[in-house]
DNA sequence: AAAATTATTTAGCTTCACCTAAATAGTTTT
DNA sequence: AAAACTATTTAGGTGAAGCTAAATAATTTT
């Protein structure tokens, strides 16, 4: 009933935290399904959080679960220390970007608040991490995001690719072979109705791609 | 009863190869005022130690804890883990030699392979830590060290400071400050037959300094 | 060699974070 | 509006790693 924040939990509000920006609450079994655990102990975690002192969860059964402020601080801590421990990765142990994910999701829990900020200051303290992420500020605002996905683009629209999904290392390796990273700018060239597969024509890239739903909704970007 | 290695396994193990390189077995007492845990607990791991497969430990009742092979291989993963992790700390992020070792003490348990690779390769595979503590090679074989207790010497000996203990982040900065850090040559001025103390001359420092026991049983030189 | 002291072990309990199986609630389909 | 299906919760249990208190073994002192 106090200030402990297990590896766990971490796990569970970071991952509430990402489903509430989706839709609204977080299923029960949508938490299981991203933590890997059976519903039944998410529904035993859920009302642990919601019962805790501070409450770090809103829970009422059967309606899966939000973020409370002190909640959402402890998601966004985790989150903060996940985007730079990738970023800091990448730039000072050459890992590719389809590689960090993994080794950030265990360090994101075990490095302490003086190891995230001296990995801030090295790095010139970025605002987004490899994968175009944005990075909450050291007073754990997220700064907005107004990006949206590129599967919602139609014929002749052009934007900038802004960030991209991290947890597939194969898609993220399919990507950077076709160009389509942060910062790049596209084309479409055109829509299919039918399997809503895009063509794009890929900023420094000689061809044209076509990228079907599975990855265009994974890929954000503004017009 | 097989491959699984806990965190706290690999508290255990590091703390009895330390307690083993000392004198012989490492009691179950003196385990547990390193781990910080009641004795009974440590029991209860020696047990489980001894009797997985394959066993970790060799234990016989009241007569304290030995590593078998594969025990201290696992043991001397760690210890890799956390030297490396100690050195790259201060080279990458600037840490001082006296705050490097509790982050490590935490991170040793969470790297990948291929941090520890990579960590390895950037910092051009380093045979000490910053404390001058030899590091275990890659395939898991832990240099020979020759260097004896400052305590040891007497009036007119020279030597040179090769490492000093580095849990006592207070000792540490006296130490720095005094200018006794590994490479630096010594030579003792004078020794006190009733307390023990020797009066130094340190390279590179104008004036001598005289070090009770407290102090030059944590420093290990070469003559 | 007893007695006293210290070290270690046993026994029984707790908390955390999971699990499976069974019950129930909510949502669709017919 | 049942029936069927799906989502969620309850109930009961496990293993890891710790704890305290009491028992016992080993060592040191007298
Ligand atoms: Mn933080
Ligand atoms: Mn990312
Ligand atoms: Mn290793
Ligand atoms: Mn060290």
């Amino acid at each position: 009933m106090s200030e402990i924040m297990t590896r766990s939990i971490q796990d569970y509000l970071k991952h509430i935290y990402e489903l509430n920006e989706y839709g609204s609450a977080a299923s029960t079994n949508d938490l299981a399904a991203r933590l890997n655990i059976a519903p039944a102990s998410v529904t035993g975690m859920l009302q642990k959080l919601a019962n805790s002192k501070p409450a770090l969860v809103v829970y009422k059964k059967h309606q899966g679960a939000t973020l409370t402020r002190p909640g959402e601080k402890a998601a966004l801590e985790v989150i903060r220390h996940h985007r730079l421990l990738e970023t800091f990765l990448v730039t000072t142990l050459g890992y590719s970007w389809d590689e960090v994910h993994c080794e950030a999701d265990k360090l994101e829990h075990v490095i302490s608040e003086d190891f995230e900020a001296r990995m801030a200051k090295a790095l010139g303290h970025p605002t987004r991490d490899p994968h175009g992420e944005l990075i909450p500020t050291a007073d754990l605002v997220m700064p907005a995001d107004k990006s949206c996905p590129l599967a919602s683009l139609r014929t002749d629209d052009t934007a900038t690719v802004r960030r991209v999904s991290d947890d597939d290392p194969a898609l993220l390796r399919h990507l950077r072979k076709i160009g389509v990273v942060p910062e790049v700018k596209i084309v479409v060239k055109s829509y299919s109705e039918f399997d809503g597969n895009l063509t794009l024509q890929v900023e420094g890239q000689k061809l044209n791609v076509v990228l079907g739903k599975a990855i265009t909704s994974q890929v954000f970007v503004d017009k």
